[in-house]
DNA sequence: ACTGCGTGTGGGAGCGCTCCCACAGGGATT
DNA sequence: AATCCCTGTGGGAGCGCTCCCACACGCAGT
């Protein structure tokens, strides 16, 4: 079953149908309306591969796992940016592709780069490695494919999403130690990670207006995951003076604070408070009480893919910077919950008002809060 | 750049060139490497479109997630087949698509199944949802599209690649049983789902061969998860008689249940012994110790998408239902660590040999055990 | 009547491959 | 010397679309 085939029996041309088939307008309603018959009644679907070939679009775009991800799957981050991307491609009728950055890397010719996009399989990729050096989109940009980075970056004519991680990451800190907590500690992601120094640098505008000296302030760079960060905290706690607040740069990450307190038995948020970033849903579960930092990652994937889809349909247009909107969680481990403070939840909007989700923002009221530590 | 460019450049015909890049063998050494001199210096490419119309063949492959999956991503199992199925895509050649079910589930022409199966996107699909009613694959095989279940079916006709979950199962609960708990209680998954019924069964057969009577053992349907596993064994510790040992159909649903005897501050595996299923990377955490079944979910993936590969080079290939091997790891929640006996592994190979990793399997040594619960 | 324009329709020429068939030339077989 | 096969090569005919151009037709303006 082909256009020749439905025309024939439609008593069109091929022309008629592919207009049909492609929502051209210019078609009178009785032909329409019989072709249509026909397309219904054969179950006729256009060939993706004849279509491409014609007319240069294959309505496929890529999705690049880092691979950092790919080696340390248990960040549950990534599926969720996955599952939204996910949706926004149905929506828009398009396929995704998911592909690994280390396909991507290989310069020769026998790599992914070269099979994929100059074979032209796909019509655009999404890029979640956000990192400073970037070399995939410098090469996807040379070559002027369209690309949409997940994660911000300083080149201006290149497109992205991302959340404030400066901004969000300070204000989570402001309340961490709006709690009277005096000796912070950071563990950091990977230096490499743009979102993870960003979350660094908010820490340490935190720690600035707190009035702290930045200066003897443990921060570690590590991987995002929970052993790492459980391996670390043990060690800081070890140290003297021993940290009573943890900022971590990821949930997975708090949640390994809180295995290595529990297995000194230091209770929280009495000997240490903890600050998490991501709210995943393990993090969520009522006995960790892990206030944190909700990021929308659902929507970075689906944003980020709409974003791409409109790039592709209009070549020229101009780049597109997006940032969405983070938020507040406050649970029990930032002191919160041991001052016996009523649970609050305040809102970071997106900068520069560009939020796409406008939340309204509660006022914090905290009923009283004390220094636990020094 | 195309293949005629090539030609010309080369001072071949297309042809020639076309059997260059094929890897066919007849063709002169002389004329290969002029070939692939020029294909190198001018980075080309074949176009995939073009490719995929003229040979009837995208090298795309789908991956379809099941809309269960979809909802609750914090489950780490699918990521994990994702990486195994992505992995061998890149050894074969292939792209790989991700698609949701639900978008599948469509019967009108608009849906993905249209678009992406009889618009021949696609050269095969990877099913991960196998549940006893599979519509989708009944549809897939009514059309002779190549397909591959990770999960048995009862059809002999459909390929799959699985685990014998009643078998390592049964073993998992046969250990647990060995330390004297008198009474289990089971965790299962959703009833829909053939994988987590398997359990279940594997389960009964173990109560049964421990002598224990079946009809009064409490068993829970639940979703996957670690909260209504966490929700189920509150309630059920709070029955009388109380169980003394949980098998969990998942690890995220055995931390459900350590966080429910942790709550109620039982001890594990004193007052209550566990045991779960998958060994995810959170279950591997020092302070959770628990016992569990491996199950090689990456490799679930990867041989899933092998054996697809070979349906779709010859089409004839008689339908391969394969087995991969589980291995028991014993850590201390199931009652080893109480009893201070000496930690031990021990291995189920693949059903009927077809198990393509063996493992030497070592002989439990358990100095001793006794009954906590009476 | 001639021109102009907007709408609906048809047909040709690709898009860049693969696959089949034809055929040349050299060596082995009759 | 004629025949056969085997290897290496070239060219034609698609694959099933899209896109462009041509054109018929009706209806207003001159």
């Amino acid at each position: 079953m082909n256009l020749e085939d439905v025309a024939r029996l439609a008593g069109v041309s091929r022309s008629t149908v592919s207009r049909v088939v492609n929502g051209d307008r210019r078609v009178s309603d009785a032909a329409r309306a019989r072709v249509q018959l026909v397309i219904k009644e054969h179950a006729y679907h256009p060939n993706a591969s004849a279509r491409g070939l014609a007319s240069r679009r294959t309505r496929i775009v890529g999705l690049v796992i880092p691979q950092v991800v790919i080696e340390s799957f248990d960040d549950p981050w990534f599926p969720v940016v996955i599952k939204g991307a996910l949706g926004a491609c149905d929506d828009a009728d398009l396929s995704m592709m998911l592909l690994m950055d280390r396909s991507l890397d290989d310069a020769n010719a026998t790599g992914l780069f070269g099979r994929v996009i100059h074979g032209r399989h796909l019509d655009g990729v999404v890029l979640a490695s956000s990192t400073f050096d970037n070399p995939l989109a410098e090469r996807l940009h040379a070559e002027r494919f369209p690309f949409v980075l997940i994660g911000r970056s300083d080149r201006e004519n290149w497109s992205f999403v991302d959340i404030d991680n400066r901004r969000a990451a300070a204000e989570a800190v402001s309340h961490l130690l709006g709690h009277g907590y005096r000796r912070p500690a950071m563990l950091a992601g990977p230096e490499v990670v743009i979102g993870a120094e960003d979350r660094l640098d908010g820490f340490r505008d935190a720690v600035a207006a707190a009035g702290l000296d930045g200066a003897h302030i443990p921060v570690r760079h590590l991987p995002f995951s929970q052993r790492s960060a459980y391996v670390a905290a043990l060690d800081l706690f070890r140290a003297s003076p021993r940290p009573d607040a943890f900022f971590a740069a990821s949930d997975a990450m708090a949640i390994g604070v809180l295995q290595a307190a529990r297995a000194l038995d230091l209770r929280v948020p009495d000997d240490v408070a903890v600050m998490g970033f991501d709210d995943i849903e393990e993090g969520r579960a009522a006995q960790l009480d892990l206030s944190t930092v909700r990021q929308p990652a659902s929507d970075l994937g689906s944003r980020a893919v709409a974003i791409l889809a409109s790039m592709i349909a209009d070549p020229a247009r101009p780049p597109v910077h997006e940032w969405l909107p983070t938020r507040l969680v406050l649970r029990g481990s930032c002191g919160c919950g041991f001052v016996n403070a009523r649970m609050v939840e305040s809102t970071t909007e997106g900068k520069r008002g560009e939020a796409l989700v406008t939340q309204s923002s509660r006022v914090a009221e905290l009923v009283a809060y004390s220094s636990p530590g020094g």
